[in-house]
DNA sequence: GCCAACGTTGGC
DNA sequence: GCCAACGTTGGC
């Protein structure tokens, strides 16, 4: 099974980069959202996760994989269909990529961030993910 | 604080 | 099934 990639964007206010690192491992919860939920469910044990925060910060702080594939989401009602899946920081960026950054880089001109901005898990083609890892410094 | 994008709800 | 109203997200 080759690797996906994946992005997935949090308010730091609800939860930032630093809370997930101090976790060591968390559930990707409260996702309400079909879209989002279909990438949830596609999502495989190993698969690369970088980490968004939205509104305040604006750029992808860290690199994050997962841990567990999708199960029912437990703070949503059972049998609801929402689920969750478990993510482990990798490591942080070197540098934080910022959205301004994103938008100049020409690789990252389809980015879903960008194409649909409201979308808070969404796949990243191979080409985003390493012009991300090399924006980041690493 | 404003507003564009867009998903959801509910009347018809 | 359509679409207007409404709520939420998230950049600016």
């Amino acid at each position: 099974m080759t690797t996906q990639y994946w992005l997935v964007k949090q308010e730091p206010t609800d939860y930032s980069w630093d809370d997930f690192v101090r976790d060591g491992r968390t559930a990707w919860t409260g996702v309400r959202n079909y879209a989002a939920r279909l990438h949830l469910r596609a999502m495989r044990k190993g698969d690369q996760v970088f980490f968004y925060h939205s509104n305040e910060g604006k750029c992808v702080v860290g690199l994050a994989k997962v841990a567990a594939t999708a199960y029912p989401d437990p703070t949503a009602e059972a049998e609801s269909g929402w689920v969750a899946v478990d993510l482990v920081p990798v490591q942080a960026l070197a540098e934080p990529v910022t959205l301004a950054q994103i938008k100049a880089s020409p690789p990252l001109k389809d980015i879903a961030l960008i194409r649909q901005s409201r979308l808070s898990v969404m796949p990243l083609r191979a080409a985003e993910f390493k012009q991300l890892q090399k924006l980041g410094g690493r």
